[in-house]
DNA sequence: TGCTGTTTGTTCATGATTGAACTATGATGT
DNA sequence: ACATCATAGTTCAATCATGAACAAACAGCA
């Protein structure tokens, strides 16, 4: 099947990229952990910091930005509006649209749930320097650019 | 709620954590799409991939080592089981134990997909110089110590 | 042996995510 | 203006992972 190296094991980039992937599971584990208390899922976290940086988004422009499903944020958004994190309000000039604004309330639990988030971020990458934690998003972003294109 | 740094957004750790999690979904995305000409979900890679390093395993061991519940892996066997990609053999001394072992069909289909998963990899790990790629995988492997002990 | 506690795998109800249909609305071109 | 096509959001059925409860099998010890 492969040429000279048939076992991927051996291959340094499948290893490391292995490695990846469980890190980054490892840290969803410990992120939904450390977000239950606040009662938020990470989905729901990945919402509200989207709709923080961009005031206003549409329910497709936020699904495009969290690389999901428009039905998946129709059903994520009755959740947020009840516990008044959000509002939608109807787009004055295109009915279609429903614009999605956080409430005080939704940024000041946001705030919460990101210091606990850079709590455990930091205590990830406690062990690395600034210059290689900034090449490896650097690498990351590539790899994202390269693969996102479809 | 933070103190001088009150934007995560601005903290290096935090925009390049925020990278590894978009990368690994692209790839994710990516190689689902790769795997679906074989029949095979990425679920399924996991389990024969750990199959080929760990021939013998129960299913107690492989859930374990895939960071997934016991229940998971009871439903994911039959379809490879009656796929004929693996076989289950009760254990002789412990009769509760299910041992798991690859038929040359499932290694043979195993091989194919871990040349599309390398294809992949090596795309996506192509503009990064060897030593880069080796550092991140080390950050990576550290990070999974440091929070897989719960 | 009999009692107790543990481990393995299964079952089941639950919640999350997806993609395909559907509706309502808007945009385009003639 | 009208027919056509595209877009925004919703609904729904299907898929998948999870954790709790359970049965069977083991282990340890009186």
């Amino acid at each position: 099947m492969n040429k000279q190296q048939r076992l991927p094991w051996e291959n340094p980039r499948f290893r490391n990229w292995i490695a990846v992937v469980r890190a980054e599971k490892a840290v969803v584990r410990a992120l939904s952990q450390a977000l239950a208390p606040l009662g938020l899922k990470i989905a729901q976290l990945d919402v509200l910091m989207n709709l923080y940086r961009h005031p206003g988004t549409s329910q497709h422009e936020l699904a495009r930005r969290l690389l999901v499903g428009r039905s998946n944020i129709t059903m994520l958004l009755p959740q947020l509006e009840q516990q008044n994190l959000l509002r939608r309000e109807g787009d004055a000039k295109d009915k279609r649209i429903m614009r999605l604004y956080l409430t005080d309330e939704g940024e000041a639990l946001l705030m919460k749930a990101l210091d606990v988030y850079m709590a455990l971020i930091d205590r990830a990458m406690a062990q690395s320097s600034p210059e290689l934690c900034d090449a490896m998003g650097e690498q990351m972003r590539r790899i994202a650019d390269e693969l996102e294109g479809e």
